[in-house]
DNA sequence: TTGAAAGCGCTAACAC
DNA sequence: GTGTTAGCGCTTTCAA
């Protein structure tokens, strides 16, 4: 920086006021100093600039390097933050890095404030560290009075596909749910209740999952067991549903002929037109925005009236469930099919 | 750090020296500054120690964050940097953010060198960064004086997949390939000689497929077009590889019964029961592991003898590739059938 | 083993 | 509009 100011015959602070794109230098001057950055290469030291700031404009994140979804919200991130002139610091969970050390990292980096993306910290770590910097956490319920929740209504998401499917037809729907994940609790709740609310409270039938692929696959080769087949299943999320559509298809099953499956999240998996998976939409740049809002309300103490944001969810509907077949309805079915389409056979 | 000190009665240096964990300071001192750093939950600001050293000890890492096999990157990547002293700092690929911006982003961060995960610059961008600072490419391959490149030996790669199809029987081996996308002319050159060490060397076959599961898909019914049908196809990754598979099943065809299927890199997807794709493993860990140490080389100003590191890949056998069934050859098949396989019948 | 002093690159407060 | 001065939190001489 003295370098740039002595080529350009200027004090130090003067390139500062220029490179900051603050009022406070001439015209010529102003040209003078960039032309003189220019050549010698010179590039503001963010660290030392965020140093003498007190504040850093810096707001971590903890996403996880697997998930679909995250990338999605990853990616809404950084131009919510752009537009409130916050940066950001990406923390990765992988299999050997977990929550905990992600969150270690970013604190040395001295952010501000932290967005979690579906964190499975204990509510009571999640409550600690917000005793210390604004938290707010993405696409996760926490009761917790000092952690910020911005969420997509699960429930509600999971009675729109109840409902959309019921309007098919459909009686018996099954759900193969997320286990411990964040949201699980909350669509299957949102599943039952929607259930009731159609007189068919006694026809729940809820399968274990878990959010990969595996998972869902997993449950499709126990829903399979099950007589009688329901006709429509929910599960947890996209990804378990590409899982669980592979298994249907390979024991020769047709969706949604036989069988119709809804996903959740229109990620990008769904969207795939090979898949054109039905499914909820979470509105990841509405997400992400309001997120990101919330850390900077809560950066310059504004009172926040809400601890929690709620967004309803869309319901997709693409090419995996549709109305009732005849011969679902009435095919009997003896066992579990080796090569249940004439000369298919299953490659599991 | 001078509450710190103050608290345990010693002068900011020696707090310096404990919380480095270097020589130079009593035990009991050592105890005390632990002590006092403890209650007043101290934590170094790792922005000003990073300032105060003239190195930062960071390394720069783009990755793309729908990538799958950049989610294994760059959980590889975390233990390589710790071991070796190094701290990573991400930045991330976006549909609405490209690698210049990721790479902008890094250089303000001051980190000392850069490793990029299969970058789409052109060789001119990456040497021009390379000028300036330590960078590693990771698979991909570039060809300049000062880009070191980590990668797999994608041509070997292919080859062992055509090996392994020819051995199986196949004759008729298409390749779907990765468009422009890193490593896909070294695969698409790999399969063309191993088709012509198998004397096969005019029934090649190459569609444009891509990187996506769509691409894949799109090759895929391209490919269903084709008669003769081909009995094994090479995917370029996969995720396409996912794709391919789908369009295939939903079309009638039994994997690996009709037609035999391969990816490439090993990833998450592939490993997948449900999936059980036959597959080149790309050896994450070992190229991770590689990458970092040539980046420490180069920081130290050790000489490095030869620009580019090419690792071997391996040919992970599972489920998608096996024999030719006597079906698959003889069956005629008069056009692409809408419902190929009875009752089933395609989604799309 | 410990402490005093200087400075990393930058910006805020002030005086000119 | 411009320069001077001071200091962000830390580490590194160097002297005690």
């Amino acid at each position: 920086m003295a370098d740039v100011a002595a080529r350009a015959g200027v004090s130090v602070p003067l390139v500062s006021i220029v490179m900051r794109d603050v009022a406070g230098a001439s015209p010529e001057n102003r040209a003078r100093v960039r032309r003189a950055a220019e050549e010698l290469g010179y590039r503001p030291d963010s660290r030392a600039r965020l140093l003498r700031r007190s504040r850093s404009q810096l707001i971590g994140v903890v996403f996880g390097v697997q998930h679909a979804f995250h990338g999605d919200l990853v990616s809404g991130l950084y131009p919510a933050a752009e537009a409130l002139g916050y940066e950001l610091t990406l923390s990765a969970v992988t299999p050997h890095r977990d929550e905990r050390r992600a969150v270690a990292g970013l604190l040395q980096d001295r952010c501000e404030a932290l967005i979690l993306l579906g964190p499975e910290l204990p509510t009571s770590s999640l409550g600690q560290l917000a005793a210390t910097m604004p938290v707010v956490v993405l696409a996760r319920s926490v009761r917790h009075r000092d952690v910020d929740v911005v969420r997509t209504d699960d429930a509600a998401g999971l009675h729109q596909a109840v409902d959309h499917l019921v309007g098919l037809g459909h009686r018996r729907i099954a759900h193969i749910d997320g286990g411990r994940a964040p949201g699980a609790a909350e669509r299957r709740s949102g599943y039952l209740t929607a259930l009731a609310g159609h007189g068919l409270a006694d026809a729940d039938l809820i399968l274990s999952g878990g959010l990969t692929e595996d998972d869902g696959a997993g449950a499709a080769r126990a829903l399979l067991d099950l007589r009688p087949l329901p006709t429509a299943v929910t599960v947890f999320n996209d990804r378990a549903a590409t899982g669980v559509l592979d298994v249907l298809r390979q024991n020769g099953l047709a969706v949604p002929g036989d069988i119709s499956v809804t996903g959740y999240d229109d990620s990008r998996l769904a969207r795939l037109s090979h898949v054109a998976l039905t499914t909820i939409r979470q509105d990841a740049a509405a997400l992400t925005h309001a997120a990101v809002a919330r850390v900077v309300s809560r950066l310059d103490h504004e009172t926040v009236d809400v601890r929690e944001q709620v967004l309803a969810p869309e319901l997709i509907i693409r090419q995996t469930t549709g109305p009732l077949t005849t011969a679902a309805v009435t095919a009997p079915r003896g066992g579990r099919p080796d090569t249940p389409a004439g000369r298919r056979r299953s490659t599991q």
